[in-house]
DNA sequence: TCTGGGGTCCTAGGACCC
DNA sequence: TCTGGGGTCCTAGGACCC
């Protein structure tokens, strides 16, 4: 679906991450807030100043907490808008230096410099003009790791924080990596590191040395073989570029109080809204609509179904939400609702063309051909292959400027 | 201290098809 | 008719990330 970089032996990567994000924006637009302990967002914290990270302030911290942790404080509202400009302005610095640019979220990005050593320096002093530019030209701090996989060098990134650039040097990659504990493994969270504690490994240099069949019994096959090799420096992703959302939700945490079906409809509904909404203005359709919960003891719950049809449609949507909210009534009574979320998955391009072929008792060479052939003929850019379409006969519209195309509905 | 609002990926069982 | 292998899709839940 995308382009990747091109993969083989001595690649280096940048991992590019935007320090205290939110909250590095804030101090940019207001002068009287530099230097400051500064809280992003009031009932839960959003984003902390490294002012305020001192005081022991975290992401995701309750707002209470943090004000008792550090009452000198300024708390501001998030202002999305602010942050978005900000970002696009960031990624367009970022383009500009490679177009092998994959962002990973709002503030932060892999970059492919492999290529650039000839026309732009090592590695190194690419980070080091790209911090400097992003500094004088946006206003905002950015540190960055360097290092010969896009795993070390999201590692590398976190470790060069606040406002600086660490490059891991080829051939001391697990020098730099075994000593740090598995929680800076990406994809290592609480659940993962207290498993391991469990079996007294705690740095990555221990987990490197397990027998991965091991790893795999403790972990799970997927999550074990991961693991082991990353703890290896083992990653042969590339850096991809234009990739595509897959889902798009909204959610909101509701408090203790008990609630009506018919005031829980209500709130869905409005999720429902902003969710389609959303999906026309990004040109997108959903085939699959999810409701989820938490109980107020904390357990989490999905319900979806599968449109036969995909639909940008708040109606269509808001029946279905309907729908599985009524099928889950009596365990969401019994629980309680602290949170309702709606989320549309399965996305394809409004304009995404369906075409039905038979492939079944056939050779799969020829679908590859065929694949072929239509990409010419329409002068498409992508094709999505899925078989989601069932075994009725159908139609579906066709592109207008071709002569030979059996007219859909 | 029970805390937000977004997301991604993985697993596992059942249905269904060839 | 029975059994098996290979494969996809759907659903629900869980872990993790920013």
């Amino acid at each position: 679906m995308a382009s990747a970089s091109p993969g083989g032996p001595d690649r280096r990567f940048l991992h590019a991450d935007l320090d205290a994000f939110y909250a590095s924006v804030e101090q940019r637009d207001d002068p009287a807030l530099a230097g400051r302990p500064l809280i992003v967002g009031e009932g839960v914290v959003l984003a902390a100043s490294y002012e305020a990270r001192s005081k022991g302030v975290r992401t995701a911290m309750n707002g209470r907490e943090a004000r008792r942790l550090c009452p000198e404080a300024i708390v501001v509202t998030p202002r999305m808008s602010a942050y978005s400009e900000a970002s696009a302005a960031v990624f367009e610095v970022f383009r500009d230096t490679t177009p092998l640019v994959e962002g990973l979220s709002i503030d932060e990005a892999f970059l492919d410099v492999s290529g650039l050593h000839r026309t732009a320096g090592d590695p190194e002093e690419i980070a080091t003009r790209l911090r400097e530019r992003v500094r004088a030209e946006v206003g905002l701090p950015l540190s960055i790791g360097v290092a010969s996989t896009k795993f070390l060098a999201k590692v590398a990134s976190a470790a060069a924080k606040p406002d600086g650039v660490l490059a891991v040097p080829v051939g001391g990659e697990l020098e730099f990596l075994h000593p740090l504990p598995v929680r800076a493994i990406w994809g290592v969270g609480r659940v993962t590191e207290a498993r391991l504690a469990d079996k007294g490994v705690h740095t990555v240099g221990q987990l490197a040395a397990i027998d991965p069949a091991v790893l795999s019994g403790w972990l799970g096959r997927g999550t074990g073989g991961q693991l082991h090799a990353l703890a290896n420096n083992r990653d042969f992703r590339r850096v991809e570029t234009g990739g595509r959302r897959k889902s798009v939700g909204a959610q909101r945490a509701l408090g203790r109080r008990p609630f009506l079906r018919a005031e829980a409809e209500v709130i869905l509904l409005e999720l429902v809204d902003r969710v389609t909404r959303r999906l026309r203005s990004g040109e997108r359709l959903a085939r699959t609509a999810v409701l989820s919960w938490r109980g107020h003891d904390m357990s989490n719950h999905t319900r979806s179904s599968t449109l036969e049809h995909p639909s940008d449609s708040t109606a269509t949507m808001a029946d279905e939400a309907r729908r599985l909210l009524r099928l889950s009534w009596e365990e969401i009574e019994s629980r309680g609702l602290g949170l309702i979320g709606f989320t549309a998955a399965n996305l394809t391009r409004s304009d995404a063309v369906q075409l039905g072929l038979d492939f079944s008792g056939r050779d799969r060479s020829q679908l590859d051909s065929t694949v072929d052939s239509v990409r010419e003929r329409y002068g498409v850019g992508s094709i999505t292959r899925g078989s989601h379409l069932g075994n009725e006969p159908f139609e579906m519209p066709m592109l207008p400027d071709d002569p030979d195309a059996d007219q859909g509905s």
